[in-house]
DNA sequence: TTGCAAAATTTCAATGGACGAAAAAAATAA
DNA sequence: TTATTTTTTTCGTCCATTGAAATTTTGCAA
């Protein structure tokens, strides 16, 4: 009985000085992290300065993060958590591709909005994952996951409408064109606005499909 | 002119004793590797027992690769080549989406194909992908700068008909489509004959468009 | 063939990330 | 306060990666 209460109390609340001084802890991190990061970069910042910095020993830091990468990425549950609440608060109504196009947007607008909390980090992030091809593999395994993930709930969401071969393929359509167009196109316009419009076009030919006529099917070539 | 005359004999042929032997070593060194992974896993095989089974000296193996990970990714180019010797080989009247197709299609044929040269490499390098995160994380960087390339390759190809931004939108949503449809699949089905099924009706729904009847859109949610 | 210059390989040393294990310190419950 | 549990530190190790210098191999020309 006692322990059963025990466990309920903790596994709630976390409250205690234990439990604040990790979220400390972790933040001193991250913070000292990143904050190294953007100064010297990835590759020139050592463990040995980070964990210093944020008070701790080098040994301490992986308790806390699996790895170095791993810091970086710390923030990359919210995109999903951000897609299936979208899923869940479907309206009765609500179409398949609706919710998907609503997951896109939104996603974009949150990464790319300059009112967003993270903002600055999610900056940080995009100047890092370019510069530093380790980041860049990591942050596509990071989207890749979320997309399997996604396309599972979308399944889920719609069992009868929707085989999960067809949610994932939608998925992977979606989030490829968005993708890869949006990076594609960083060679030409950085800017956030860019970014976005960019996105919301290739959206669009994944919508309207290959081939058809709002796509991208053109006449035969000369 | 003597020098000239060597420029361009070395420049072409490549023949000689050191060219030999140098392609020699590099074989050596792939299989060596392959077979080490294939045996102990990716992470338990060390530098110096590829080195030593290569019968070279450990740091000789970093002036034919990059790293550990590079081995297992050392055809990459292949996929870029087939796919722009479809997109060179075009005959008027192709399609953009035509093209596309046959691109996706036989790089599924090839690489799904009992027949191919390089199958039982893929069939292990499959298997090494799947159990290792970081050769996940290299393998999605590794297609994505494919689908880069493709993408620029494609708008070449297209100059009037398609923009940078529409040719890449295509590219990332086919390929995506095909990418998440399979791997989510692989769990279910891991015959090559099931991928490769996988991968078709994926591709049919990103050709189809999320939104038109023969794509993903469905009846409204109960 | 011999000798020289260029290219490739080896050796040696160092750095840094990651991890296991035991000792030490801090927090909690009794 | 004391016993217990959780965290942190220390310490030691492995291994990938890289720079630099020394050594060997190859290509070529006299």
């Amino acid at each position: 009985m006692d322990e059963k209460n025990k466990a309920v109390q903790y596994s709630s609340g976390m409250v205690g000085l234990r439990e604040r001084k990790k979220q400390r802890t972790r933040q001193a991190l991250i913070e000292a992290a990143l904050r190294l990061f953007s100064e010297k970069g990835f590759e020139e910042t050592t463990l040995a300065e980070i964990a210093a910095a944020a008070d701790v020993s080098t040994r301490t830091f992986f308790s806390y993060f699996a790895g170095k990468e791993d810091v970086v990425f710390h923030d990359s549950a919210k995109r999903l958590d951000l897609a299936t609440a979208i899923l869940a608060g479907r309206q009765p109504g609500d179409t398949v591709t609706g919710l998907l196009v609503r997951i896109i947007d939104e996603s974009l607008l949150w990464a790319t909005s300059e009112e967003n909390m993270t903002f600055e980090g999610a900056r940080l992030r995009l100047r890092l994952v370019l510069e530093e091809p380790a980041l860049q593999a990591r942050a596509l395994l990071v989207l890749f996951d979320t997309q399997l993930k996604l396309a599972k709930a979308l399944h889920e969401a719609f069992p009868e409408e929707l085989t999960p071969v067809d949610a994932a393929a939608a998925v992977g359509a979606m989030v490829g064109a968005v993708q890869v167009a949006v990076v594609a196109n960083l060679e030409e316009e950085r800017s956030l606005r860019a970014m976005y419009e960019t996105g919301r076009r290739a959206a669009e030919v994944a919508l309207s499909g290959l081939r058809s006529p709002g796509g991208v099917e053109k006449n035969p070539a000369g």
